[in-house]
DNA sequence: TTGTAAGCGTTATCAT
DNA sequence: ATGATAACGCTTACAA
């Protein structure tokens, strides 16, 4: 910068002035141009280091997460990632493999960096164990939440996608219609679930017990879950599967009796995984998760930490349509 | 650092060995420990920032990418954040969409922040065309190769896994194997034909030209292929398919046939997307692209810049054996 | 409209 | 074995 000065004939301070595009401050548009012909002519770029030890802004954002190994929710990354560029921000990723050491020493090292906020993201919707540093900074959670629910977060909204992929099949005409939900007890089974009951009821449909169960949350797990449905004297003539691998699994059942999708019976998804979604035959009609959206928001409430909105945003997956309803 | 200089009654520079752990300096042990007390009293964290703006040295590595919104080879991110962890330093990752002129302006945000290295990964092999300022610091290249061959590369050996999937089902008894190959030109494409042509010239079974075709790397691709395969008149008695995707059609294909994998047809797949090809039924046996490997080895080659071990690293990657052979 | 000078939190070179 | 002191590259009162 001294280089950029004494090239012009001015003194540091102007240069910074309009290197950082200072308008408050009065300088000619002649010098202006000047500086910024020899920052090209000397090719000068400015250190954002030493910037951010002068003013102390640093500019960067912390995410530690355990989804960088996943194929589930890069999302996350990428839509915090584009947040953060937007508003002239880094992020600092960390993958910490779920483990609680590596958080912590994770965010220890990210705070030797000063960063200015920090947030914790996980592939499933999970309660976490935040290291004791994470109240030293702004702290956002995304996808996951703390015993005390102390810091904000942003969540999916589980039970708005239940309601959503059940709607579409009642719109389809369906009556009978399944539920095979994720392991009992997480967040997402109990809110889908509630979703699903809620749009049941609205419709005047009565909930037959029976078609609501529960299985692993693998193409197995969906086969085994949908093969018992369908040998139900009764059975469904339509089935919302907690994830797009059940529903993979449930393709495999129903292709096996001899029936077509969606002629025979229809299928929703959940969680939007392209991969399987869009590649089935036929592509799958899904829930998504809305990781990009989570993701960005999060980047939103740190910027916004002075002025927050809400400190708990719930944020609605759309209901990807393709060909299985 | 001045309050825990104070706090002990010693100088700043003392402070400064003692917490950057240098032996070639001589101080008292006694010192030593209570410099370390004392930072943990106060609560003093060094100033990353400040040490890099004195020492020269960010330790920040660049990752410039287009594979954050794909589940494709997050394993990229992965593997060179582990690398990188491990050598105590910080990958700053930036996803570029693909668009060179934002590939461009990240890598001068990153170039602003005083990177030591940079990494270009790409989701699919193929070319990239570089930023100039590429030039200025050590680059390296994952899955994908600038026109000149200029800067140090990572790529996958698409060779070696076009051999070991053809020689897994040489192994398993079969002599009529098909290859559903990418779209023509591609350097998998290419590369892969090679080693599935020397394994079977190895075993020496005669190529016949009606068993290696293309199509593309969808699933509805690999469905018409594969179907055009086995209404031959002498139909293969395995395929090998040039992604899961692929896989995840012919076997849709074999199936509508009633046909049975493995016992009445061997498939094999490439990419080893868990997410396919552990949850296909049966699951799919597949060639993996390494890219944990990759991303690993472009830090480690970053890192080696002075005593460069090679130019051009080629990773081969494992088969993974499941049940469709 | 521009310049002076005091930081920002470290490291590193000399002395002592 | 420890301490002054000058960088490192920038921002920002305050003066002029």
């Amino acid at each position: 910068m001294d280089d950029v000065a004494r090239h012009v004939g001015l003194s540091r301070t102007t240069v910074s002035f309009v290197i950082n595009g200072r308008m408050d401050i009065q300088i000619s548009e002649k010098s202006r141009q000047r500086i910024w012909d020899a920052v090209d002519v000397l090719g000068y770029r400015p250190n954002t280091g030493a910037q951010s030890l002068a003013s102390q802004r640093t500019n960067l954002i912390g995410l530690i997460t355990d989804i960088t190994s996943s194929p589930f929710g890069g999302g996350i990354i990428h839509g915090a990632q584009q947040a953060a560029w937007d508003l002239g921000k880094l992020m600092l990723i960390v993958s910490s493999e779920g483990d609680p050491v590596v958080e912590s020493s994770a965010l220890e090292m990210l705070l030797g960096r000063r960063i200015e906020g920090v947030i914790f993201a996980t592939q499933s919707h999970r309660r976490i164990e935040l290291p004791a540093s994470a109240s030293e900074i702004p702290t956002v959670l995304v996808h996951c939440f703390d015993d005390a629910h102390a810091f904000p977060s942003v969540l999916p909204d589980e039970i708005a996608g239940g309601y959503a992929g059940t709607r579409r099949l009642i719109e389809a005409g369906h009556t009978r219609i399944a539920l095979i939900n994720l392991d009992p007890g997480l967040p997402a089974t109990v809110g889908r679930q509630a979703g699903y009951q809620s749009a049941l009821a609205e419709a005047g449909i009565t909930i037959d017990p029976r078609l609501l169960v529960t299985g692993h949350a693998t193409a197995t797990g969906g086969f085994q879950a949908a093969g018992d449905l369908l040998d139900l004297d009764q059975p469904p003539t339509a089935i919302f599967c907690g994830t797009d691998r059940m529903a993979m699994g449930a393709y495999d059942a129903i292709k096996e009796r001899g029936l077509r999708i969606p002629a025979d019976i229809a299928v929703v998804g959940y969680d939007n995984q392209e991969i399987i979604a869009g590649f089935l035959r036929p592509t799958l009609t899904t829930v998504a998760l809305p990781f990009d959206a989570m993701g960005a928001a999060a980047v939103q409430m740190l910027a916004d930490v002075d002025s927050p909105r809400s400190q708990h945003l719930i944020v609605a997956g759309p209901l990807i349509e393709r060909d299985s309803v």
